[in-house]
DNA sequence: TTAGCGATGTATCCACTGGATACATCAGCG
DNA sequence: CGCTGATGTATCCAGTGGATACATCGCTAA
């Protein structure tokens, strides 16, 4: 919207997300004040009001910009272990911010078009890359499915340290066989 | 320890996990506070910093009791499938509760005995539940790495929303067929 | 050219939170 | 029977998300 030098800020807007991204990587969670984030912007925290109704929705800004990047890091993946490789490494490597992702409630996705189009992106990118030629759509749903809960799962499980592997590379092998590849 | 009519309250530390448990069950999330907990016990809210360390020290004597109540309800499950179906059963059930039970990290797990303790019976009844006779123990601690990750994976896709199924009862049954049941 | 309007940012306030310090109460043991 | 340590209370604090009122200033229409 206001591309160079607009007005008092320029874009207050996508700088609020860059910098909450920031935060979030810093200490693994979404736990930064409003006030953090407008003082590292050089804004009163109350500024940030004018482009999101409130924390919640700034967080759902986030998310958005989270599945937008994990999008473009599975997209590449050219089969299914390197999908597979590819989310684990991604949730692993950026954790705070795939519990933003991944806590956004049902209203919110389908609320803010923009995180439902990022969400959709990512989707779209499964099932492309999970795809197993000459199944039928209903199997190619279900493999989908599949691999996403274990990967969601095998990651949540991981970082609560249930699992009992000795790291985060002992781990990435061992979800791959457990799979079946 | 105080068994009847002890000092002040009886047993505070007790009473304030179960009015919690009735807590974040109300709103499906932890979201209360300890003045508001405090209130509904009858007690200043620095009273239960007697027993407590923090907000954080309650939360696990919380997820304590949360995978005692999980291990009770798996013990008697005689197969696989009602394991699995037992497990997303009480998950879905008490929402608030499960987040709970798996955002404790690693440092809470092994630094409250309690806990660790819990922890152990879910494992142990997993170990048990879904044995399958006549298979070499890495294979089993595998199966039940994979039903795990299935279920756990499963249950936070599902409450995201983001399986596009049409209700929970739909994704209790494809989750079993997905987990090859 | 300029008036003023709407978008953006600031100043200040509020109720509420988790936590700290200091003190009061009282059960039970010597 | 008096002391002590466990338990609970009173009060304070800085920090939080959010609200209301006002200031600034780029853009557009006359």
């Amino acid at each position: 919207m206001a591309p160079r030098g607009a007005y008092h800020h320029g874009d207050l807007a996508a700088a609020a997300v860059d910098e909450a991204l920031r935060l979030i990587d810093a200490d693994a969670s979404a736990s930064f004040s409003l006030r953090a984030l407008a003082e590292r912007l050089g804004v009163a925290h109350r500024a940030l009001y004018n482009h999101f109704a409130d924390r919640e929705a700034l967080l759902a800004g986030v998310a958005a910009r989270g599945f937008d990047m994990l999008a473009d890091a599975l997209v590449i993946a050219p089969d299914a272990p390197s999908f597979l490789a590819a989310y684990v490494r991604f949730a692993l490597a950026r954790p705070g911010l795939y519990d933003v992702m991944m806590a956004r409630r049902h209203t919110a996705i389908n609320g803010d078009p923009g995180l439902r189009a990022a969400v959709d992106r990512v989707i779209g990118a499964a099932v492309k890359g999970l795809a197993t030629p000459g199944a039928d759509d209903e199997t190619q749903r279900r493999e989908v499915m599949r691999i996403w809960m274990i990967a969601h799962g095998g990651i949540g499980l991981q970082r609560a340290r249930m699992l009992r592997l000795r790291s985060d590379a002992e781990f990435a092998e061992e979800i791959l066989r457990i799979a079946g590849f």
